[in-house]
DNA sequence: CACCATGTTCCTTG
DNA sequence: CCAAGGAACATGGT
């Protein structure tokens, strides 16, 4: 959103490329097309996992909204016209001097006019109305190991794979703690953690130079230019952030703290990772049931 | 060849 | 009706 916003701002869509249509969910190509062209972006916006594209009022009719979600794969980025376009180039939006391309390799995310998506979303970990009591409130009664149901969009928008095993990692929680089990205190922990997590990787991302369009390797999905947001964040340009992941994709590796080995383990299909002896699986015994106050008047 | 991958949705089972 | 679990989507890296 941050790195979109400044170069969408005042562009004018001039023409629409659908080379996807999967992307597009229930918005046809046609009714895209119709619907963006001659349209001048006002600004981009997020909720969750999505980007919300706005567009200048220009008539009395309401402007359109342009939903997009990058999936596991996608990249959003302009690129000069008279260049090549990336393989997966999904969506193709014609501004002028430049392309605004939807590039996505697996073709996960989404590109579409359908905001219904948008609904389902839980509460915004980051505003200023999520509470750690409202935290408390989402998490429910469910069983779920907490791991699980972090990642649940409808409990709470934004969290994926990644942030839900460092979250926990920094509450000292263990990834299989059934959600109904948490403490008052583990939940206050874990609602720090989240906000601590996601505004640092949102510091990162936007500030680490994304160089999506280099001239040197513009069509080749070069392995340099993929993924500095993620991982190890061993970018150069943001020494500060080296090893900013504590645990994610970390297995065998010795934990920052402590020195155990980080563990992996599979939970509802996804790896999760964590640190046994600070998120000690013994510490689950010691809970008591239905400790989850928040729920209980 | 096997297995893994930043996500969501749909289907089945209980 | 709901919760939980798994497959599907599609491509590429190791």
């Amino acid at each position: 959103m941050r790195q979109l916003d400044p170069l969408l701002r005042g562009r004018t869509v001039r023409d629409v490329a659908v080379n996807r249509r999967r992307v597009l969910g229930k918005t046809s190509p046609t009714r895209l097309k119709l619907t963006l062209k001659g349209q001048t972006f006002s600004g981009v916006t997020r909720r969750g996992k999505f980007l919300v594209f706005s567009f200048v009022r220009a008539t009395r009719k309401d402007p359109p909204i342009l939903v997009g979600h990058l999936g596991m794969t996608g990249r959003m980025y302009l690129h000069p016209r008279r260049a090549f376009l990336p393989k997966h180039a999904a969506v193709v939006l014609d501004l002028g001097r430049e392309n605004f391309v939807f590039e996505d390799t697996r073709y996960f995310g989404k590109f579409t006019l359908d905001t219904n998506a948008l609904d389902k979303l839980g509460p915004e970990p980051l505003d200023r109305t999520f509470t750690f009591k409202k935290l408390a409130e989402q998490l429910g009664h469910s069983k779920q190991p907490i791991k699980v149901k972090l990642l649940d969009q409808s409990v709470l928008a934004g969290i994926g794979n990644i942030y839900a095993s460092e979250a926990l990692f920094r509450a000292g929680i263990s990834p299989a703690a059934p959600a109904n089990q948490l403490t008052v205190k583990q939940i206050r922990a874990l609602w720090n953690a989240i906000r601590k997590v996601l505004l640092q990787a949102i510091r990162f991302g936007s500030t680490v130079p994304l160089k999506y369009e280099s001239s040197e390797d513009q069509r080749g999905l070069g392995k340099d230019r993929k993924d500095n947001l993620f991982y190890f964040g061993t970018a150069p340009e943001a020494p500060d952030f080296y090893e900013r992941l504590k645990v994610y994709d970390r297995a065998g590796r010795p934990c920052g703290v402590c020195g155990t080995a980080i563990q992996r383990i599979l939970q509802g299909g996804r790896s999760t990772f964590y640190c046994e002896k600070c998120q000690g699986d013994r510490k689950l015994g010691a809970l008591r049931k239905g400790t989850n106050q928040w729920l209980q008047r």
